[in-house]
DNA sequence: GCTTATTATTTGTGATCACACAATCACAAA
DNA sequence: TTTGTGATTGTGTGATCACAAATAATAAGC
């Protein structure tokens, strides 16, 4: 209990200071405590199942309880977090059946996002998809930590593309859930290259203006990710269970 | 101003002692307050645009202002409860074009839903969705205001057949945001008439376990119910702006 | 020595207080 | 009459405190 807290605080303090380095800076305490802790279950350096203490958290980032307990609790509703009958906070643990419902409700609404925004977009957002496509592939091949981040944006320049705000909630929300897993992807280096192929489809098939196309790359691309994350969370979900 | 929160106060106080009439009882106090907030917003008793002090619900519920505080959070992240720039609180106002969007994601989830239910559905679950189509047919011949509640029921039983609750989750926060309009259409007879005659081919296509026409009819009483309230809700909305 | 009961610590929850910001109203000057 | 300026009110936000429940730790009993 010790290590963990502790590696937490230093996590915590760490992606702090990186998040001032960026450019986003937030107005309220309690939106830069949720920026943290929603990157820090993203990004998988909090794994899943572990705890969450409100005072450890404030502690940890020199704050009071309440903006972290604002963070929290709507990290809750979000169902990036649960909150367990022991009166715990936990990162929530995605069963395999869970991810695999996740898996097929991705596979249809962003497949469908992806083809709405094969009719609209627009060639400033093509080319910024094809230069965001480069930049995926690069950090692909260095064995780079930053690979999510830019496969995170290049999927959601293209879901922009579709002018649909109302769906680009559904997916955060999609990607919030599915994010802490996709930390299993990391270092396999074969199925980021399959990753870029599908990701080239999709491009492709949106410089062509081909919706069907669009939708039919996508699916490949979420499809070929979960066969390499798959048996690694169940393995991982059956030790721990 | 003085109306509005009187209203308000008079709205919460009574649907306060409504639902400790009913079976729910929730634990916590935060979920007690969320509870009724949420309704009052469902159901249309806080009209969209109507302000939300945190100091005059928390006087009006009897409580804190910590509880209040948590439940309107938990609201705004859900998308049911705008925090404007002004430091206020408003119910989330859905523009004709936002409220459009939200029609087209549910056809194309909720149909899928109800695709997916036809093929698992039971014999339990097909007599309760069958009386359940019998309440709404009685409760939308009355005047009642509870035939919103039994529509509810319906769509929800019909849902949750198809043992996807990821899927569930998505569709509980459409119809928050979704729901608030439904008001414009609670004294429209005809209009009830035809959500009816869809509602019997949802309940025939189930039976017949056909998913493909499951997925029309959910598709048909959507589409039906939009036309109503879709000329009402732009209407509404160029007077307020 | 092992089990069980009791204490102690840690947890989330709710209440209260202090602060900063925004809006509104009142009063005075042009 | 209109406009600018100041004060008052009301707002969300953050901090601190008190409490109940649950877990962990310790001590008592066999």
């Amino acid at each position: 209990m010790d290590v963990t807290s502790e590696t937490r605080i230093a996590d915590f303090a760490a992606f702090m200071a990186k998040s001032e380095q960026d450019v986003i800076e937030w107005a309220s305490l309690r939106g830069r405590v949720y920026f943290v802790l929603r990157e820090c279950v993203v990004s998988g350096r909090l794994p899943p199942g572990s705890v969450i203490t409100l005072r450890g958290v404030a502690k940890a980032l020199g704050t009071s309880m309440m903006p972290v307990r604002d963070a929290v609790t709507r990290l809750v509703t979000e169902g990036a977090v649960e909150l367990n009958p022991n009166r715990t906070f936990t990162v929530t643990r995605l069963s395999p059946t869970r991810f695999m419902e996740i898996r097929d409700i991705r596979i249809e609404i962003e497949g469908w996002t992806a083809e709405l925004a094969a009719a609209h977009i627009s060639a400033e957002e093509l080319d910024n998809i094809q230069t965001l496509h480069l930049r995926v592939e690069k950090a692909s091949k260095s064995l780079d930590v930053s690979y999510l981040t830019w496969n995170r944006r290049f999927h959601f320049s293209i879901y922009k593309a579709a002018r649909k705000p109302e769906l680009i909630t559904i997916i955060e929300l999609l990607w919030l859930k599915y994010g802490p897993v996709l930390h299993y992807f990391s270092l396999e280096d074969d199925a980021r290259l399959h990753g870029n192929n599908a990701h080239s489809a999709i491009v492709s098939a949106l410089a062509e203006r081909d919706g069907a196309a669009a939708r039919r790359a996508i699916a490949f691309d979420i499809t070929t990710a979960s066969e390499v994350i798959l048996p690694r969370l169940t393995e991982d979900y059956n030790n721990r269970a």
